[in-house]
DNA sequence: CGAACGCATGTGAACGTGCACATGCGCATC
DNA sequence: GATGCGCATGTGCACGTTCACATGCGTTCG
């Protein structure tokens, strides 16, 4: 006990949170013998008589892909940088007992904030059965007024992938979208479909995929056995590989008789063969905002991080004009 | 307060730690009350009472990567089964102060177990310095004794695949090896070495990279002005994939005059152009195992889980003879 | 010169849980 | 029928911290 060491147990605590009152000899004093003991507060304590576990949650799906790992990384970061703790459940399927099961985890350590990287409505729906009550944050762009929700521009992305293989020419341009139960692959869907319609191009129904390489791949064999389009914009940059992959089986040529864009610009995207033109998400940025935004809800300060983060178009080598 | 509903605070706290002196209908109406006021045990005060937080701690580097970030969703599902919370802690550089804030942030809610998932050597002087005085895991295959550790044998995927490559006929052969403060790198550069010695063949020193595909194609660049080999061992698919690319450039063909192997098998890896022949580690297995080592350490009962996983290697397009 | 104020510090209670011990009750044993 | 034992439950304290309030001392001001 550090308040063995001269001062009341009162004064320790009021080192350790910066009270003002303080004679600056004290203060050292104090700090010297805790640094000699190498004090460390006791979190549950703290904890227990403030009723704040400074601890925020994540809620992942997928979190082994790129996207959602940068983000969870930064949000980690972000986080720890503002003195707050991250603990993270992730949900293997999308069912609601593993949904229930996560949320329960992250509730059972009294979370004060919620970061959801998963298939989202079910999330949201489960969050209100168990009747918990915290700020949180996800990834978005629904009508549905889900709370504080961070704007990522997801359909201004995918309209300018779709606006890109409409300039270079083409007209018969599929899309391989993703989960239709995740708020990202929605989002891009309709930025594929507002751009088609704006631009007057005449649509097919877009396929529904599941953000993987290997999708991709049976998705493009089935695709090819009628061949009736000269480009695909697929909604993630596995799923794109994927397709390339399928592409080059069938024993064409990318981007000569087909076109692929993906979407978030992983590492390895500028070294698949050909390097993917695909749009650039900054997932580390979206990871700090999310942060921002539920700790601006906890200290109810400012809130007006609302202003979207616009993603990029990266043009490579998997695009081009159409052969006819 | 659920204990206002007929009972003592202690029978509650009998009713959720599955005392067995408790008569049903007493535990059945404890049940029914807690069910009907949504009532959560307050894991703070739990923890202060006991001292025991029951968090484990993950200390990571590169969690993007799938690789780091298969084994922690993996280890968060386990110590969660096992009734574990986890903690990550993120680390950008692997310089000591970056590792020692890390440390501190785990330290600072008292974890009872520390997965180290980073560069090795400094973390566990640091770990020392702070002392932090904990059970940890760290996959491993050094002489040191760190501690209760978890074998995943690098070293014979390593072989498997320097031997995969001298079977197909290659003698020249390079090995693009991972950064040498993470063990895993040290370990299958070694098995490298340890086969080519082993069957007489004639060695260059390995080159040192980063992980990063953009490190394997500048690599595979400068290597291609001399063009000594004819099959290279990259450590990881990223530097593979993009040691491929660099080998497309200069206008050559794989696997027909240069042989690549990768090492993880990331999902990817099967729809790289060519198909990636590479070493598949379970890494979903690793998170498993290091979560059953800790707290087999901490709840100390059986620790016979020192078996080591055996990786296998998967033979795709991206290998061949050589031709002369 | 005394009252009032502000600063630096101390005192005691409280947060919600688990542990050690105490209590009361029924049943078997002699 | 008294003694003792085991089961089911209750009582009080402790964990380490913060909060509200109390104390003591020096300074200012009427």
């Amino acid at each position: 006990m550090a308040r063995l060491a001269g001062v009341s147990h009162q004064t320790v605590s009021r080192v350790l949170n910066h009270h003002p009152s303080l004679r600056p000899e004290t203060k050292q004093r104090v700090l010297d013998v805790m640094a000699e003991l190498q004090y460390k507060p006791n979190r549950a304590a703290r904890a227990l008589v403030t009723s704040r576990s400074r601890t925020l949650g994540i809620l992942a799906a997928s979190s082994t892909q790129y996207g959602p790992a940068s983000s969870i990384a930064a949000i980690e970061t972000a986080a720890r940088a503002a003195g707050y703790w991250v603990s993270t459940a992730n949900i293997e399927s999308s069912d609601a007992a593993s949904i229930a099961d996560g949320l329960e985890h992250l509730a059972a350590q009294s979370i004060e904030g919620l970061v959801v990287i998963a298939p989202q409505v079910r999330v949201f729906d489960t969050l209100a059965q168990l009747s918990i009550d915290v700020p949180f944050v996800t990834l978005q762009t629904t009508d549905r007024d889900l709370g504080p929700t961070l704007s990522v521009d997801q359909i201004a992305g995918a309209r300018l992938a779709t606006r890109h293989l409409i300039e270079l020419g083409h007209r018969n341009i599929y899309h391989l979208a993703g989960p239709q139960d995740w708020i990202e692959a929605e989002a891009r869907m309709r930025g594929f479909l507002d751009e088609m319609s704006a631009q007057d191009v005449a649509t097919t129904a877009p396929i529904l995929g599941d953000w993987t390489a290997e999708f991709g791949y049976y998705a493009g064999r089935e695709l090819l056995t009628v061949r009736d389009f000269t480009a695909i914009f697929a909604s993630n940059d596995q799923m794109a590989l994927g397709l390339m992959h399928a592409v080059r089986d069938a024993g064409l040529d990318i981007p000569r008789d087909v076109s692929i864009v993906g979407f978030d610009d992983i590492p390895e995207a500028a070294h698949f063969w050909p390097p993917l033109t695909t749009v650039r998400q900054d997932f580390a940025e979206i990871g700090r905002r999310c942060v921002a935004l539920l700790i601006g809800a906890l200290d109810p300060s400012a809130l007006e991080h609302r202003q979207s983060i616009v993603p990029e178009l990266i043009v490579r080598g998997s695009t081009g004009a159409p052969s006819f």
